[in-house]
DNA sequence: ATAAATTTTTAAATCGTTTAAATATTGGTT
DNA sequence: AACCAATATTTAAACGATTTAAAAATTTAT
């Protein structure tokens, strides 16, 4: 039994308009079988009495929901937040619908999710993937016709398509960036390690620094925070606790930074004077974090938008290979790191 | 013609195990119809195969898909950002699927989502409505059978169900605090007109004031900034053009307040002891923030919890009366109003 | 052994849309 | 007038699940 009132259809329309179902399918639908004014017709009657369409109908049908399903680690994260504004806006001003998914690097959870759009037939998926994912947690939603895009991670030598980072170059470029203004007891603050993300850039971390005949020992990668509380937290800690303190920090991303600055700041040190704060990421809150932090761009939105674009030549065309790519980072220079004092 | 490949339906399983399927159908739903045996049976093989149900087909023939709706103004607010996961988790562990929109009070946005809601048969959808938005907007849906809660935001008189903050409360014990730490220059700053959340802030700021025998002009209260970048601007055009400056800031929301305390910060002031400071929401950077924030807990998760469970009361009984709920604010006192400075 | 009561299973209708194939209509040629 | 080709519309069969009434199988009572 539905449970919906009154459910306005096709066949009502048909019948209203003395017409065939067909036809007001195809009508509606703008298709050249139909003659011109019949088609009009039907529009005209249509937004006259405020017909919506049975996607689920239509799903059984043919296969295609118009569902899209977004997943990633954290929703409340700046970076991942402003992917899936730019993502939403980018597919819902195209009339798709968002499934959204925030899995906090849980298995378990992004499973279901993935489940679910497959219950919910949804064409495809944007997907920052949880720590541990492998191709084959994707391929029963890809076998039932449902195209994929990873974002920010990947998996190791997938031929899956792609829009990631040039993770390693983020760091180097930060890095190199500190070293040109004379650090050099730098230390890189955040990121798990195992995640493409967090090694990829403590390679980039490594090399700039091999680059200028520097070789820092593991200690130097603090590992683990990822967001603002655990930066402020890993400071504080290295500052009471340490005994060789730095003179940069490096940070694994914005978020990280930002409490690092703060936890600086409590502790009465001059961020940009006294130490060197660079972030990777530069969220909007870069500009008028304070100081105003440096940092490599990273940009959230660009990634979205671009997930969006592949997935849908994806689904145009299913067949081809691998669409994967890869995007140069720049560094936006502002005061955190002491270049730019007066 | 079904883009999706060999997909496993109930009538393969019906034919694998010889039975119906209609008993299927109902020994996966558990009914008491089918002998437990049998039931245990088809749910064994099942989970052998990997049998996904395809929820299109269900929701053409019951009219409920188990899809929930979430609408708000602004995904990167970490105010919404906070809900929305909070939401987020609380439904899909139940196996819901959640459709998001970030309509940045552009009313077209709000409606193409609740008309896509329609189209895709979502059970019921949580809103904060965007400014302007009326009663009748959301009627169709509701008419189609969807339930609706309010958040943040409700409409005057509405006999809506919805979760929203004491605003009135919030700010006035927000004023509160500063007036009784000696300050009678506070400025309220932020918040648009309009808006049931602003306009009952501005409300409670004015009773406050009124209660300690003051009576602020309407140019005490800086409208328009909800954002960080927006607090940044609105503080630093104060201190460049303003002739009687405040010396203490009741910021609309955390965000303002973080903005504002950066532009103070620039501008060589130290918050806290030249200008008190407090904000709204208690966001989890409000502890880490540089002064640490004090705030008035506005708490997002909370609200966001709370709508879904008056949303599966709605749903569980649709002809109840009016489900609303007003939460009671707290205040949470650190660092940048001056109280707590050693 | 038969009838009645109960348990278990099934056939068939349905939900709203799409689409291949069939039919109806029109206009143009011989 | 008959025929053909184009154009326009309709018919009818899916799609995959749920659900009700009815059939079939089993148990219990007489």
């Amino acid at each position: 039994m539905t449970r919906k009132n009154k459910a306005l259809t096709q066949k009502a329309i048909a019948q209203a308009l003395g017409v065939s179902v067909a036809t007001v399918s195809l009508a509606l639908r703008n298709s050249p079988l139909i003659q011109a004014s019949t088609r009009e017709r039907v529009h005209r009657y249509v937004s006259e009495v405020g017909y919506v369409q049975n996607r689920a109908a239509t799903a059984l049908r043919t296969g295609r929901t118009r569902i899209i399903g977004v997943g990633f680690h954290d929703i409340v994260h700046p970076f991942f937040a402003e992917m899936l504004a730019a993502t939403e806006a980018k597919l819902s001003d195209d009339g798709e619908a968002i499934f959204v998914n925030s899995h906090d690097d849980d298995l378990d959870r992004q499973a279901r999710f993935v489940s679910s759009l497959m219950e919910h037939g949804a064409d495809g998926l944007i997907l920052s993937p949880a720590l541990g994912t492998r191709e084959s947690d994707l391929q029963p939603f890809r076998e039932s016709g449902g195209a994929v895009v990873l974002i920010v991670r990947s998996i190791p030598d997938t031929s899956l398509d792609h829009v990631i980072n040039d993770d390693p170059e983020c760091m180097r470029l930060a890095t190199t960036h500190l070293l040109n203004l004379g650090h050099d007891r730098i230390v890189m603050l955040g990121g798990k390690p195992g995640t493409t993300t967090a090694d990829g850039r403590y390679e980039g971390f490594l090399r700039a620094m091999r680059d200028k005949g520097l070789d820092p020992g593991r200690d130097a990668w603090i590992d683990g925070p990822a967001k603002r509380l655990e930066g402020h937290a890993a400071v504080r800690q290295l500052w009471e606790t340490g005994a060789r303190l730095p003179t940069a920090i490096a940070c694994f991303n914005d978020l990280v930074a930002f409490g690092a600055m703060s936890a600086l700041a409590e502790l009465g040190i001059e961020v940009g004077r006294d130490v060197a704060v660079v972030g990777i990421d530069d969220t909007d809150e870069a500009q008028v974090s304070f100081p105003p932090l440096t940092t490599v761009t990273n940009n959230a939105k660009v990634i979205g938008r671009t997930a969006v674009d592949i997935l849908r030549q994806r689904l145009a065309d299913p067949e081809s290979g691998p669409l994967q790519q890869r995007l140069t980072p720049y560094i936006s220079v502002r005061e955190s790191c002491g270049a730019n004092r007066a």
